[in-house]
RNA sequence: GGUCCAUUCGUCUAUCGGUUAGGACGCAAGAUUUUCAUUCUUGAAAGAGGAGUUCGACUCUCCUAUGGACUACCA
């Protein structure tokens, strides 16, 4: 029998989430509901020193953006509840205790000065410093100091620390649900701290593999950073007796820049112009990030695009919704690689779920910029105009530039389409397009389209020729949509002035 | 430096011993077009290198190279 599938995304409350912590929430979250899991939120704030307010609720809202459900957790609540691990800090002790009890940790008195300087020593004699078991029985620890004396530090209020006593070469054989099997040595390996008394808060190790096993995990989904601790983890889980129900561990690969060389950071998205957080974000003390909702991306195209860096469903299918990518998620179809982030691929997902929005969509979305832009109109015609240009945009930003002339007549004319044709017969032929418009009673595009092509026919004038003057009378630019598309939709009268203002504002060109 | 992980077109990737190594982004060319786009078609573009194992390796093993992560009383 397999157990209930329960994850946990556990990000540290130190400022906004990065685009690779979405992708590591969302992998978790489609591995849940794959399995008809739970999705847990668990906040780890057991760093007093870099807990950055604001960001909690940063995390909470990114992942509502993007469409992650919590099933417990912070913000939800659940039957393990708190959440928040610096509300669990009187639980940490009792096992930190127990270790040292088992002969797996002791206490370490060391000071942070005195540890730099055996650092610096060590650096200066071409070496490493390592805290294992070459040093700890040589150090003020529990190993070296009389049972007494100990008790006698402790009592006076000395600071301790909790460090695990990681075992002399013995090979630990562990399995990664992406990696496969993986060995290391242990003499390689340090004694982590894994209590502190100066805060009575433990590290990130005892607090994870504790909380896991008290929130009954069953499969922890991380970053690829957290690979080289999998041993500790694995040895703590034994130290502890809970190797029967350890959780199973899968190691995603790293969202590298696009450059290449590193993991992706926030410096990249400012350098090149793309953002490496979901929302937009202000610190405490003023600095600001861009985000993907404020830079018009789509929430399932941002999460689309994430999706695909790093797995794939083996199919040539791009465009996924949610309950697809559910579907189709498995971890061993996750690549054991880091991917670089392409922001390229991120417009063009954009794009795909821009050209599939319906004009009702677009109207709600567009009208706020509209109302930025002085224009008061229908939804039905700024959806109308958001529909006839969708397929050149890639953002919903980009929808004011394509079709303000929908809605604003134009006062100046792009030079380079008059130079072309506000010369010659033009200006002439565009007095008698005028009169042909406004003989017109049915405006429709349809009825517009079939009554001019016959007149141009009719004439033997040149099409392109009394198109683009007409055009420029009422776009002023050489760009947009059929003309006859911007005819029904500012109607004659709009027409008529517009032809108008062109041809007693601007002097024929020559 | 040490430990661990990784390595197919520029990028994201398919291939789970036998393929003309496929798709997508981007790029180029062409077609369509009243403009700008869109769209469509086509094209260029890849198994890091070296040893093995095998009838046969992109695929398995080893070595080398390269890239990355980790190496805190941070997560």
């Amino acid at each position: 029998m397999s157990r209930e599938v329960r994850v946990r995304f556990a990000p540290s409350p130190t400022g906004p989430l990065h685009m690779g912590g979405v992708r590591t929430a969302l992998y978790n979250y489609l591995f849940a509901r794959r399995h008809g899991g739970k999705m847990i939120l668990r906040i780890e704030d057991t760093d007093s020193q870099r807990f950055v307010p604001g960001a909690e609720e940063y995390i909470i809202e990114s992942l509502k953006w993007c469409g992650i459900e919590i099933d417990e957790g912070v913000g939800v609540g659940g039957p393990h509840a708190p959440y928040r691990q610096s509300e669990r800090k009187e639980i940490y002790l009792k096992y930190a205790k127990q270790l040292i009890d088992a002969g797996w940790a002791y206490y370490a008195f060391d000071s942070a000065e005195e540890l730099d300087a055996l650092r610096k020593e060590a650096e200066a004699a071409g070496q490493t410093f390592a805290y294992n078991y070459t040093v700890r029985e040589k150090l003020a620890t529990s190993l070296s100091l009389s049972k007494e004396e100990v008790e006698a530090r402790i009592a006076r209020g000395d600071q301790w620390v909790v460090r695990f006593k990681m075992p002399e070469n013995e090979v630990v054989e562990m399995d990664d649900l992406i990696r496969g099997h993986v060995k290391v040595n242990t003499s390689t390996l340090d004694d982590k701290v894994l209590y502190k008394s100066a805060d009575a808060l433990p590290t990130y190790h005892l607090a994870n593999i504790v909380d896991d096993h008290l929130m009954e995990i069953s499969h922890v989904i991380r970053g690829e950073e957290w690979l080289p601790s999998l041993p500790l983890h694995y040895l703590l889980y034994r130290a502890f007796g809970w190797t029967d129900t350890q959780p199973e561990f899968a190691h995603l690969p790293l969202l590298l820049k696009p450059t290449g060389g590193g993991k992706l950071s926030k410096r990249d998205g400012d350098k090149m112009g793309f953002p490496v957080f979901p929302l937009f974000w202000t610190s405490p003390t003023g600095e600001t990030a861009h985000g993907y909702r404020e830079d018009g991306y789509f929430a399932e195209a941002f999460v689309n695009m994430l999706a695909l860096l790093g797995w794939n469903p083996g199919t040539e299918q791009e465009l996924f919704t949610m309950q697809e990518l559910i579907d189709g998620f498995s971890l061993d179809r996750v690549s054991k690689s880091g991917a670089r982030f392409q922001p390229d691929k991120a417009k063009w997902f954009n794009a795909q779920y821009m050209h599939r929005k319906t004009d009702e969509e677009l109207a709600t979305l567009f009208q706020p910029i509209l109302k930025e832009h002085g224009v008061e109109t229908t939804d039905y015609l700024a959806g109308k105009a958001a529909g006839i240009m969708k397929e050149r945009a890639s953002f919903i930003t980009d929808l004011w530039d394509l079709t303000s002339y929908f809605f604003v007549a134009p006062t100046s004319y792009d030079e380079k389409q008059a130079k072309k044709y506000w010369k010659g017969e033009n200006p002439a032929r565009l007095k008698e397009v005028r009169e042909v418009l406004a003989s017109i009673d049915d405006f429709s595009l349809e009825n517009t389209e079939a009554v001019v092509g016959a007149w141009i026919q009719e004439k033997g004038y040149g099409m392109g020729q009394i198109m683009n003057t007409l055009r420029l009378a009422l776009v002023g630019a050489g760009k947009g949509p059929g003309m006859y598309d911007v005819t029904a939709f500012i109607g004659k009268e709009e027409c008529l002035k517009r032809i108008d203002f062109l041809l007693e504002n601007l002097k024929p060109m020559e």
